[in-house]
DNA sequence: TTTAGTTCGTTCCATTACCGAACTAATTAC
DNA sequence: GTAATTAGTTCGGTAATGGAACGAACTAAA
């Protein structure tokens, strides 16, 4: 019954592998002093993660007084992860090594036939990937899809997502699962960008944070204590919804959000038709704006007015250190100076205002973060409490330019 | 150097005294079938136990066939904790043994002088309770004090707390610590009351929740995944300063909160004052409301709304499963079913929103679950990451009724 | 009352995981 | 070349645990 190694060593081998992960090509001796453990145990578990084909010899230290080092490194193609962000008009598929390269990725204009035909291209997109990277596909061991609205854990559908026709029914975790054959992670793109933006972006080392995106609406992902509140159903950082900018009460807001109605692309728009009689897109607002347009000005303004209220009341609620601004509209500089302007008038602590620092590659980045845990704690921690592989930080990793 | 047992042991260790907190008087044999460890190591571990005066034999099992086995349980007062609830008013104090009893408590009107003497009348209170129940004051092990006010953990001392004179100013961790000569955890008033409920209360296996203390003011206290959301600056949870009720960015509002102006004591008697033309206090405008009074009405819903929508940025920010309301008016059932029948109108998702079971006790209670947690992990867990002992649930722990 | 069956708990032994000391090997400083 | 230093292996010794075997204690039924 017990062929399982015990779980002593599970938490020894995971130590020396987060060791190796973390300070790249590394010898035994280093691993031995940084995990506490004795050199013959490092041995031992490095003679058999090599056995394995997790990490290989690279090299040997020189120049130090005493006897040269042979050093260990992860074995990068050893095993790989796939992620995805799936937007309503582009999809962008990454491939994402052990050693946590995020690898060049592909982008797509999303297949507007909706349903099974996006999940066909997500696969071929994964694909295209792997062997653009020269990656073995047989490598693959999960897949995280950022999607524009809530999965469903119970159906593996994607509720509350306009944007993507036929997620709502479809059972998109099975469909794709299928298609790719291995485990697949459905998560709101904007919670992945807020797992991005913690990993290497601008919230590295805050791990009380919110990232809030602003586009076509609005919406954030928050973090307490490092990790990701997901709510009970899901629906967590439904900003939309905050009870004010319109009338809570009335039925439209019940439907769209009380502060979607303003803030959202459609709401700002209409707000400039009002004053200024005439329509303009967002960004066309915000040029005008930056031209000393009256108009644009005051709807503007507004905005961040809405936006430091907004900020407000995430910190009255989860008082994160830092709240990270991203999206099509939020990481523009005129309106996040406002932000920063108008925060400290209606609430009275400070806090940090930060601007995306991943832009558009924020949800693959994040994608990349869950995934990577994923398969770490999987293949090394094996199910023991407590035994886990932190990501190694922003400084390790570096971001590969998009080859495409 | 190694004179500490080895962390499998402490695993192990910690899994059997988890397995008999959990299931009362137990046998070895329970024991090892639960923990999946063998018979001998159980028996091994619950020797050393025995040595140590943590657990004893209790009596034997009889009726079933097969040998009768010796079972064995905690011994209650190996250790234990206090518990503190300082209120601007009152101050409770209760003890809390190993075996999770909270024992009968102390209470007392708050040492109006302040500061050092409220310091002094916390660690009497300690050894009345200890004295009170027969427990030897030397098995303290730790005291949880819950405060009106924002723990700040670098100088030990409370601020934003209007209620308490002098806790600004000193180290009230430091001052309690000598005078108790056990260590001090200084915590929220009303993040204790959300632990309570959700280990005893009405919001037990809801692991995502808030609890909302309609008082004074407002606050609520945050969990996410079982864990309490404590915030960057500890101020997690100021729902007065949600900016909605009032305009935020008035100067009052920066100061005591936009929605803390309409749902504080203040804000309520004003609004009825403006409305009737005379004065009442809180309660007073709740019972004319029941008797039919139009302006106290108009003020119960006005409040109804302003609570709903507080609710309502709850869930949209960290979406918890269910919502406690607590506090002196917050429990009031007048005003919990308006709040039930408004959410629904100003927040889509379906929310559950109960009212406080432990009532004046919370806050105690909260405290006697972190206390306890505390207690359990240090003496058994041992440091070693991921060994836990989780707090058994509600049915196994009795409220012993209070004896002054 | 006896006996069969069951469960409890202990003893004994093998295995795994680990540490530390002694030792060999390789490299630099002088 | 020699001393100093660091890397890595070999060789006991110890802690923790599981499993088999066995005695002890109990119930139920013959």
């Amino acid at each position: 019954m017990n062929d399982a190694p015990r779980i002593s060593r599970q938490f020894s081998l995971c130590m020396v592998m987060e060791a190796i992960v973390h300070c790249g090509p590394i010898s035994r001796a280093s691993v031995a002093k940084q995990t506490g453990l004795s050199k013959q145990t490092i041995s031992e578990i490095a003679r058999q993660l090599e056995d394995d084909g997790w990490i290989r010899e690279t090299g040997r230290t020189s120049g130090h007084v005493g006897r040269s080092a042979v050093t260990y490194e992860i074995v990068p193609d050893a095993a790989c992860i796939a992620t995805i962000d799936l937007g309503g008009t582009k999809v962008r598929a990454a491939i994402a090594d052990l050693s946590c390269q995020v690898l060049a990725e592909v982008t797509e204009p999303t297949d507007e036939r909706g349903g099974l035909h996006v999940v066909r291209q997500i696969a071929r997109l994964c694909r295209e990937a792997a062997e653009h990277n020269g990656i073995a596909y047989e490598k693959l061991r999960m897949a995280v899809v950022g999607v524009p609205g809530v999965p469903d854990p119970q159906h593996g559908r994607v509720v509350m997502a306009p944007n993507v026709s036929g997620f709502d029914t479809l059972d998109v975790k099975a469909a794709l699962g299928a298609e790719l054959g291995v485990e697949i992670l459905l998560e709101n793109d904007v919670n992945l960008a807020a797992i991005g933006e913690h990993w290497i972006g601008s919230a590295t080392g805050v791990d009380d944070l919110a990232y809030i995106a602003l586009g076509t609406g609005i919406g954030a992902g928050v973090m307490v204590g490092g990790t990701l509140v997901r709510g009970f159903g899901n629906a967590a950082g439904e900003l939309g919804f905050l009870p004010f900018g319109t009338d809570p009460f009335e039925a439209e807001s019940l439907k769209v959000g009380a502060l979607e109605r303003v803030t959202g692309t459609v709401g700002i728009r209409r707000r400039y038709q009002e004053i200024a009689g005439r329509g303009l897109d967002v960004p066309g607002i915000f040029d005008a704006a930056g031209k000393g347009d009256a108009a644009a000005l005051q709807v503007l303004e507004e905005t961040a007015r809405y936006v430091a209220r907004a900020v407000a009341s995430i910190c009255a609620i989860t008082n994160p250190g830092k709240v990270v601004l991203g999206g099509s509209i939020g990481g523009r500089a005129e309106l996040v100076n406002r932000v920063r302007e108008f925060l400290p008038q209606c609430f009275p602590y400070p806090v940090e205002i930060g601007v995306s620092e991943l832009g558009s590659r924020v949800a693959i980045v994040g994608g990349a973060a869950v995934g990577l845990t994923h398969l770490h704690t999987t293949l090394f921690a094996g199910g023991v409490p407590g035994a886990e592989i932190s990501l190694p930080p922003a400084k390790v990793v570096k971001l590969v330019e998009a080859a495409q």
